[in-house]
DNA sequence: CGGATTTGCTTGATATTTGAAGCAATCGAC
DNA sequence: GTCGATTGCTTCAAATATCAAGCAAATCCG
């Protein structure tokens, strides 16, 4: 990450850019625990992260959720969303019904099963992202809490002003 | 993510697991700002994020980059770079050699057209990023970006060690 | 009410990514 | 040298994600 920054092209990437700089770093980061995290879900449950983040949505949400909602939550295409929970009911890990009010919508819930192995994967999971994360104290882990946390939100205005 | 923290079961994704919490917010934020850019870099210039960081990483190395350093640095599979740099290179970014030294290696290059066109689109993204991360002071960024080095750092160690 | 619009989801065609082989060139120990 | 790893890349199939239609059920408005 180091970079020259002496002639005119090369500083178009060089130290002046903070933000480029940090969404670079930020970026890399992200990627990198991605990888890990994803290898471990598949190796260790033939699950991935995309599965298990749409598996914790449904964790917290007793009631269950409708495919939009879903898709907005885990940050993907409607098409994508159908996809996984196609497949995930395959797996039996989760059940579609549809809504009570809506003929359109469709709800989609964890089935028993679906919960138990939810758990089993949050626990490992939780492990191994601790592990990942001990560079931080904790002190600091609270720090860039808020940070992103602020980071989020102004994105959330960001996206419904664009 | 206000998460109701009373239930034993919910309680697992509860407040308590710092880490988790973290790393669920990077990973939101990095994939938030991921979408718009990656649209942006469609909608504007028919290319893509990981096309556009592969030329990144060939705009700061002028003697150009074997495939392996590539996928290591985009954080990809050799698989993935060969198609990316497939399509690249069909499109007139960038160039292909065998190596001088090593009749296996592959070495890219930008070509003048791929550098123009790398500089156009910096400049958009760097635009795009510094608003996407207004939300933040720069005082602020700057002690993220410390944080992320450290966390991208230990997250080196990790990869060597397991 | 009744047609035009909007909403919620699915589908199908493509694009991208992965993962596991496969192949050729190099390296290392003999 | 030369045979058995190892390395560097490509290839192919399968998994996953996107995008643009498509369809049916609500909703809006006159």
């Amino acid at each position: 990450m180091t970079l020259p920054a002496s002639d005119p092209e090369t500083r178009l990437l060089g130290e002046d850019h903070e933000a480029l700089r940090l969404w670079l770093r930020l970026f890399t980061c992200a990627t990198m625990v991605e990888r890990v995290v994803d290898a471990a879900l598949k190796r260790e449950f033939g699950s991935s992260l995309a599965r298990f983040d749409l598996l914790a949505q449904l964790y917290r949400a007793s009631d269950g959720l409708r495919m939009g909602e879903l898709s907005e939550r885990i940050l993907t295409t409607n098409g994508n969303v159908t996809w996984l929970v196609a497949a995930l009911e395959r797996e039996g890990h989760v059940k579609r019904r549809t809504a009570s009010d809506d003929r359109r919508a469709v709800v989609v819930r964890l089935t028993a099963t679906g919960r138990r192995q939810f758990t089993t994967m949050a626990r490992a999971h939780e492990a191994l992202i601790a592990r990942l994360l001990a560079g931080l104290t904790p002190a600091e882990r609270r720090t860039m809490h808020a940070l992103l946390g602020t980071v989020k939100q102004h994105l959330r205005l960001e996206r419904t002003s664009a």
